[in-house]
Order: C-alpha cells, then sequence, then structure tokens
DNA sequence: CACGTTCTACCATTGAATGGAAGGTACCGA
DNA sequence: TCGGTACCTTCCATTCAATGGTAGAACGTG
C-alpha cells in the first residue's frame, strides 16, 4: 500500500469526488462520499479537507460536504459557454416577452445536447428542463437541431455508434429527423417528459459558419404553430450569431 | 527535488490552474496557464492533461486551455446555492415584471456579497453587474442587508478587521450603514459602478431564521422610488425563504 | 533558412500521499 | 445509566506516483 492501492492518481481522486454528488444533490456526508467515491475514508476526508481549505469544497461541522461557493464562482466566472450565454441572454428575453414561453439554450458534448441557459415561460409552474440538464441527440429538438449541423464526419461517427438503449428508435429513424431538420432549418419533437408539448430548436451558427448551439422553445401542443414560431426563433438564432463573431 | 520543489500538493496545484484564469477569461495557453499558476511547463502540461481526460478542462489542439463542459455541468447541477436559486427564480421574473428593473440575488461569502443570480432589465443595454460578480459588502446594498442580519458576533469580527483600501469609508461610517439597515430592514446605497444608479436589497431569511440572501434591485436615480420598491422587494423576500424551507 | 517560441515526451529520483488502526464524539434504544 | 453503533478525525511508517530538467518536434517569423 501507499500511493493508491487501486492506481488511480491524486487527480483522478478529485474528479470522482466532485462526480460523486448526484444530480441535484448538493450535500453528503463525508462516509458517503468516499464510499460513493471509492476511496478509504481517511484518504476521502484528507482529500475533501484540503480542497475545503481553498474553497472548492465546503466541509461542514459534522462531516457535510457541499460543493464550495468558490468553485462556483470560478467555473461561472470563465466558463466556456459564458460569451455564448451573454450574447444569446438578449435574444433569450426577447423570445420569452414575444412568445411566452420555456426558452432554453443548447450546446453539443458528446452525444447529447447539454442546456446552458434557460429562461421559463411566464407564470409556469415547474421548469422541469434544468440548467445544466442533458438530452441524448436523438430525443431532444436541440439535439436534433445541432446534430444536423454538424459535419457530415461527425454525424456519420454519430449515427455509427447510435443504439437507443429502449430499441424504440433506429438508426434510420434518427437519420431521416436529421436529414429533415437539416433541410428544414429547425427540428422539431414531441416532447418526452411531457407527451402534451412540443419541443422546437433551430441551431445557431457563429462568423467562422460552424454551429455553436441551439435555441429552442417548449410548448404545449395546444400552441404549437409552426408558422409564427420558427421564424421567431431564426431571426434570433441570427443575431446571437452575429453578437458571437469568431 | 521531488514531488514538487515548491512544496505544494497536487491539490493545490489543481486549484491555482482552476484559479489561473483571470475573471472573463475562458481560455489561456499552456504556457501563460503554467505561468500564471507558477507550475513547471512540465509539471503543468501533464496535470492539465489529467484533467481534460476527465473533462475538468479541456486542452485544444494548440495548447489552448478552457475550463470543460463538464465541470461546468457538474457544479451547475449540484450547486450549493441550487436550491436557492430555484426558489427565487420566479420572485425575481415577479419583480422584473412588476417594476421593470435589474434584479439580483447575492449570498455572504467572506466579507464580500456574491452574486449568484441576476435578471436584467427588459431592454437595457450593458448589464454590468455579472452573474459570479463579487462586491465587498461595505459598497453594496446587497452586502449591506446580508451583513446588517447577521450575529452580532459575525458584525463585530467584520468591523474588527474593515479597512477600505480607498480610504474614504471608516469602520464607523460602515457601523452606521449596518444599523440603519438593521433597522429598517433594507438597505440602500448609491450606486459604485455608476453614479446614476441606487441599489436596494432586502435579506432573505430561512425557516431557522438565518439571514442567507439578499434579494436587490439596481434602479436610476430617476426611478428611485423606495415606497413602491421596498415592499415589493420585502414581499418577494418572504416569499423565496417560504420556499427555502430549512 | 536560421531562430525563437511553444507544445509534447521521457525517465531517474525522492518525498508526498496513502490507509489501517486507534482515539473521539454523538446518538440511540434497552 | 450504560453498552452499542455509526459517524468523524488524527496519527505515522511505508512506498510508489509525481516531479521537472532535458531534449525533441512543430510551428511561425523575420
Amino acid at each position: 500500500m501507499a500511493n493508491s492501492a487501486s492506481g488511480d492518481s491524486v487527480v483522478d481522486r478529485v474528479v470522482r469526488v466532485i462526480e460523486a454528488f448526484p444530480e441535484g444533490v448538493t450535500s453528503l456526508q463525508l462516509t458517503e462520499l468516499a464510499d460513493r467515491a471509492g476511496i478509504p475514508l481517511s484518504s476521502a476526508h484528507r482529500l475533501v479537507r484540503q480542497l475545503s481549505e481553498h474553497g472548492l469544497l465546503d466541509l461542514g461541522v459534522g462531516g457535510t460536504v457541499r460543493l464550495g461557493l468558490r468553485l462556483w464562482e470560478l467555473v461561472n466566472r470563465n466558463s466556456p459557454t459564458l460569451a455564448l450565454r451573454q450574447a444569446a441572454m438578449p435574444f433569450m428575453e426577447d423570445i420569452q416577452q414575444v412568445l411566452n414561453q420555456n426558452v432554453n439554450l443548447a450546446v453539443l458534448d458528446g452525444w447529447e445536447a447539454l442546456f446552458v441557459e434557460r429562461l421559463s415561460r411566464r407564470g409556469s409552474v415547474a421548469n422541469r428542463a434544468r440548467i445544466a440538464g442533458r438530452m441524448p441527440v436523438h430525443i431532444s429538438s436541440a439535439g436534433l437541431a445541432l446534430m444536423s449541423h454538424q459535419s457530415r464526419e461527425l454525424q456519420a461517427e454519430y449515427l455509427e455508434q447510435f443504439q437507443d438503449p429502449s430499441g424504440k428508435v433506429t438508426a434510420d429513424v434518427v437519420r431521416h429527423f436529421l436529414a429533415e431538420a437539416a433541410q428544414h432549418g429547425y427540428a422539431q419533437l414531441a416532447g418526452v417528459v411531457d407527451p402534451d408539448t412540443w419541443g422546437i430548436a433551430v441551431p445557431v451558427v457563429n462568423g467562422k459558419r460552424r454551429t455553436v448551439a441551439a435555441l429552442g422553445v417548449v410548448v404545449p401542443l395546444a400552441e404549437m404553430r409552426l408558422q409564427a414560431l420558427v421564424p421567431a426563433l431564426q431571426t434570433a438564432a441570427r443575431g446571437i450569431g452575429r453578437q458571437l463573431g469568431d
């Protein structure tokens, strides 16, 4: 026994500690954290204490561990999506005002759409699609809008490895969706979380003609009017793209 | 020379790498990063590569280093301020709709107010007070609102160490501000970034009667109407506090 | 084409990280 | 009141992972 019996580096462990928090959980007991991260308690304790001395974690009195405010601050100040979000925010507010629907902004990460910003429909009670949430490409309008405007190579690679865990969707179906989205310039899809809602998303293209994000809305089926929604979204998306430069 | 000639641990270095990004800067060259973090280039390179393999950083082709999307995702999913922001968001939108002013939400971290959420006034061009920004307690209405409702001990400790770098404000002046804020139940202060604006903030109190946040607005001097602003803020703040529980 | 700059890879050296064990502390139910 | 359990925290001899000087590769530039 010495520098890690399990053969992982300090960096590995730091990552595992941060990753150990289940989605939406903000605090964990030290023992549970050590357990989840697969680190011996004494090592976990030392590591957590070190990190909390730097403010990346917050080790409370009874062994309660939270992510540190300082970490949140650093990440949000220097976030890779900072410029995107700043450029998009005013346009997203426009959409929110004009259409009065839930508006969201997503980027592609791996084979998933990662939602980086969101504005709720005024008066809406629950806002399901949380910020920093993920959705697989093939079951989100944002994902389809993003993927349908990527390079042929990336799309091929995506379709190559595609496999729907539930077995409901085949690669051919997805291929069809992507082709349709590429042709129309927007993607639409029946809501997954809520069957009575539809998602519509359009690509956001930067100065280099690269699709860097998708701007979308989630609307109740009853209010689904493509003729009204798509032009508004496309206009806003073009505005965002112009702000981005690059 | 061996495990760090400078005598710092791996954890120290991981922290310094993340902290190396200046405010608002999203990408850094490897050499500059190593320089800023005070780490030998070869070590920095190895460390960055390890972190980027886990997605905490993103090491681009030409040695361009960014914070990783995964880090942003993890931090925002499990942020210590998640519950607070979720509880506050609807009320902040109410304020935005009713008063049509910049609305912000801050927590106390050290002797500074850390802004954790923000909604811009509709139609406002520049949104100065960035999210994840900090302001010293004594020159922000949010800071004063927060500090004025902390325990006597903490306030004493704060005033004890207080020193204004610019030398314009004395501890006695701050003491007076705090007393006033505590008495009135809100804090007001002339804008620091912009002399023609005023900040007004009220404390957000959770179920345990602990002041956990401050809800505030920034208004142009011409639209400064305490009679209208304070009751609205206080009502929203009580609503947030009720949602919080604890 | 030579020079400066930056990124990347290698590898012998060594002290920082490891984790079992033992000491605290708080809480519970009998 | 008292044993029992379940945490958190500290200690310290062992040892292997991290270190960083060095050198090569890949640029761009005057």
